[in-house]
DNA sequence: CAATTATGCGAATAATTGCTCACATTCACA
DNA sequence: TGTGAATGTGAGCAATTATTCGCATAATTG
């Protein structure tokens, strides 16, 4: 059970190798995104990338290298849409900014859903990786700005508790199937505006 | 790429069956939280079972079926618990029945939480099981029942969200490592409650 | 008690998969 | 133009895995 190795092997120097690097990740996004993880083998992303196995692992040490690479594209992809979102919603009311970045992070989930989803499931299967640890602390963070400019207590907490209810309702609604994207928009508004007003304290037993 | 099968290949009759069966699933349990599911071989599940191979395969078609029935169970048991939470609220306050409930599904995802967590990612890439389809439309039911009993309007499409909500909050605080369940219980009834109260209408653009 | 049925076994086989390596091709640069 | 570095190739070996099948044991039944 020795753990796989996540970082890429060596960085592609000349356009050519950059295309067969680029070839694989897309290639091994388009299976997962419609067979699923378990239909990622090294040869088939290989074939499907119209590339042979040596240069796969000439630029990945193995199938997990090319997931963990995926993810973290993902993940920096969120928070530059997300970033861009708070920033639109600077000098906003607290609502107004809410609004554009519940529809960013909907836009997000909403370009590659099954691959969305897909690499989520991954990710919880391999070791942590460093660089999506702290990508993942950075939306985090980037909420809890916005929270604190509104002079919300707590930012940081509730900035938590905000993101998993967001990623928690969207994930079930798209999954779903759900169409109507501008009535998903306003049920995540009203969770975030709702759990913003509720009162923090109340008796647990 | 067949569809694997689900079922289950036989139904043990005697004692003695009864116990193998459960011993397999048990072994594939602890596998399962402990290596996750990419180490879930049969071999592995057969041996660590105390069973031979052979006898894994007179009751389960494969691994799937293993994990499939694995997933049944824990629905069957969360929809238990969530009965059980909403029978007690019955004649309580919305506020009380909420913190009922919120405290079962909590409870439900302690128990075992590597193996809920690894369980529901499994489930995503199998194909859908009719009882756990079933199972999880009752789970939704249970919840718009006490909603609709309260007098709220739109109480399926509301449930839908709660139950989405309070999955996403709480997994993501359980695999944070959230040990503060009353905290936590807070959480999730601010959560809920918030959504109720907050207003459903809303200006998306 | 047979005789029938249920249960259990695990070596052996077939298929899949990860990965390497010896060699070919292309590129960069003096 | 030539030479070393970068890149690309894919057959094939090693390891893993799923699954079967002939046979042994245990329970049930009549």
């Amino acid at each position: 059970m020795t753990e796989p190795e996540l970082r890429p092997r060596k960085t592609p120097l000349q356009t050519r190798s950059k295309a067969t690097c680029a070839a694989v990740l897309e290639a091994a996004a388009r299976i997962l995104e419609a067979e699923g993880s378990h239909a990622l083998t090294t040869n088939r992303v290989a074939e499907r990338a119209g590339v042979s196995v040596g240069s796969l692992y000439q630029y990945f040490p193995g199938k997990e290298a090319i997931l963990a690479e995926l993810i973290r594209g993902l993940r920096r992809d969120m928070v530059l849409t997300m970033r861009r979102a708070a920033d639109l919603g600077r000098e906003e009311s607290l609502a107004s900014t809410v609004e554009l970045m519940v529809a960013a992070a909907l836009e997000h989930h909403l370009t590659r859903p099954e691959l969305a989803r897909a690499l989520e499931r991954v990710e919880a299967e391999l070791p942590v990786d460093a660089e999506t640890r702290e990508l993942k602390g950075e939306l985090r963070n980037i909420v809890a700005d916005v929270l604190a400019g509104h002079g919300i207590a707590d930012a940081e907490s509730v900035a938590f508790d905000l993101v998993a209810l967001c990623h928690g309702l969207s994930s079930a609604a798209i999954e779903a199937g759900e169409k109507d994207i501008n009535g998903l928009t306003l049920r995540l508004k009203r969770a975030v505006l709702g759990y913003l007003v509720a009162e923090p304290a109340g008796t647990s037993r």
